[in-house]
DNA sequence: GCTATAAATGTAAGCGCTTACATTTGGTGT
DNA sequence: ACACCAAATGTAAGCGCTTACATTTATAGC
């Protein structure tokens, strides 16, 4: 691969002029800078962004930690943030975090180290004082889907408490008394704000809750299957189930419907996240709206306009889940 | 951010030994060793990775390149490359191409410049000979669902034809014999194959080919929608229908319930590729399976056994597609 | 034609590491 | 006590760029 210095020598000028005909910005006489244009192209000539990262600080990437690369829930996501930090020329290093404290540190590490102008990251493991610490650091980060007071400027989250509440209300409008929770695993925060909605609904329907119709899932479609099997044992009374997330509640659906019970006739179910699917699951699945496509890009934006100062209007950091409707829920009033 | 320097003079020994311990290979004695990584701790030390790239032109990442980052194709594969990889301790850098050759050629650019080690290619638009040309270059590659004669030994593919003419085979067995196709983009050669298959079925039942049965889609959801509605308007008899991935055929299904038609009993319909959320449509949707995971494994041991020298047992390049059969087929013997 | 000033170009010192080669150290065998 | 050799450590030259600063060249005003 041929280098700067091949280039310059070709065309006959400086190594300086070279690197300045490529981040055309400086003052290069067009004779000149034709000459080089020619050279470059006449030798192949691609630069070493290693190199260029190294000796300017700055690599026009942004680093990308999500929990799962696969999953309907993060495709959407990393897919918004890839295309408008694209659209700006900046580009995107993507790596994993599994929901493990260590592999979320390692990833961010290795983002910083790799020199990523800034970092957007959706982590749960890790604890909110190593990022209050990273947040000291030189790497400036946004957080999707979490919620840390100290850093709330650069929180980009949905409120999910309100989810909780959304989707358990409706279930309760539509007459259901004996309703079960499948929940996420509840040391995650947005799986706790969940249930804290169910609950808020629940207690304004003076409906008390009650411990055995919890089953702490792990946001896994097997989970909303095992959790039903044992809900269902518990109690076969329940006429509704509500889901933590559209996932676990397609787990449960082919659960019920392997106990014999006739959806959505004998049993209602709403899930969350409205993923992608939903819509062509039998029957097709009420649930929460996560505009989390949207949300990706609001993080983009805000690195684009906190990290290259390319001008954005001010960033929405608060999202509202909305209740999205179909047909696994039936009205029993 | 610490350099090597504060820690070589931290610790009172050289650059070179610091870096020495830090590739923990050559020799160093257990004293010094220890005295550098206390400095190392002290300092928060993390080496930066762009100039290690730089100096020592490894920089322990694969370089990733798919269509779309959503989409529940890619997930999976994106997940079983990263994990294999990152198991070996070595990195992934993921960027999209969107079916689109410059930038294709965009991203397979930065990555190359990006220093990585090897790339792992699921490209569609981009030409045979530039990626013949691209052999020619020092960054060695695998291509994924792809095949290329010249590069034969590096491309980890699945039997597309066989897919194709599995899936008709099926529905024909079923008794049908008026039966339609939405196909993929023909412009994309696994597209073409499916198509081929499905026609060579066809010709085992001595059942004619006919354009007017064949709609050409995009792979994604809404063409199989508006495919549905043209095949169907032009010949309401049909009683099949094969699409050529999943997605499409949920379109079509959409379609098909919209126009009043009951699913399975007034329509066959088979998908392809087996993606996770096909046991959820309704009916559930037989298909062919595409180990999608399991090739981008392969890929990832590709590179691992010919970058790394990692030992790794030889690598099988094609696959083959199988029938899954569950509910959206009825057999109208 | 000569100086003052701006524009164009060149020089060279890094960026933070790796690594070939040189040097020092310490342990053997005699 | 000496030479000898391997192990441990140090020295310094890059890797391919950017960029402050220095130098040269062109332009204009008088």
């Amino acid at each position: 691969m041929a280098t700067i210095y091949e280039v310059s020598k070709l065309a006959g000028v400086s190594l300086a002029t070279v690197s300045r005909v490529m981040n055309n910005n400086a003052n290069v006489s067009d004779t000149t800078r034709k000459k080089v244009t020619l050279a470059m192209e006449e030798l192949g000539y691609r630069p070493n962004s290693i190199a260029q990262s190294l000796a300017s600080n700055c690599s026009n990437s942004a680093g990308l930690l999500v929990s799962e690369l696969k999953g309907p829930f993060y495709g959407p996501m990393m897919s918004g943030i890839e295309n408008t930090l694209r659209n700006q020329g900046k580009h995107v290093i993507i790596t994993a975090g599994h929901s493990d404290a260590e592999r979320e540190q390692q990833g961010i590490e290795f983002l910083i180290s790799r020199n990523c102008d800034a970092l957007i990251l959706h982590v749960e493991a890790v604890s909110d004082e190593y990022l209050i610490k990273l947040s000291k650091g030189k790497t400036p980060f946004v957080l999707l889907n979490r919620h840390i007071p100290e850093l709330a400027d650069r929180c980009i989250i949905l409120d999910n408490v309100k989810g909780g509440y959304l989707a358990t209300k409706y279930i309760l409008d539509s007459g259901h008394k004996n309703i079960a929770y499948i929940s996420g695993p509840l040391w995650k925060k947005d799986a706790q704000e969940r249930l804290n909605g169910h609950k808020q609904a629940l207690a304004e329907h003076a409906i008390e809750f009650n411990e055995n119709s919890l089953y702490e899932g792990d946001f896994i479609e097997d989970s909303g299957y095992e959790g039903f099997s044992a809900l269902y044992k518990n109690n076969p009374a329940i006429t509704a189930l509500v889901c933590a997330n559209d996932e676990m509640a397609t787990g449960a659906m082919v659960s019920a419907r392997e106990h014999g019970i006739e959806l959505p006739a004998q049993l209602s179910i709403i899930g969350y996240d409205n993923v992608f699917f939903t819509r062509h699951v039998y029957p097709p699945l009420s649930t929460i709206n996560y505009p989390i496509d949207e949300m990706g890009k609001v993080a983009a934006q805000w690195v684009l306009s906190h990290v290259y100062q390319k001008s954005v209007q001010p960033i929405q950091t608060l999202f509202e889940p909305e209740l999205v409707i179909r047909q696994s829920v039936v009205n029993i009033t």
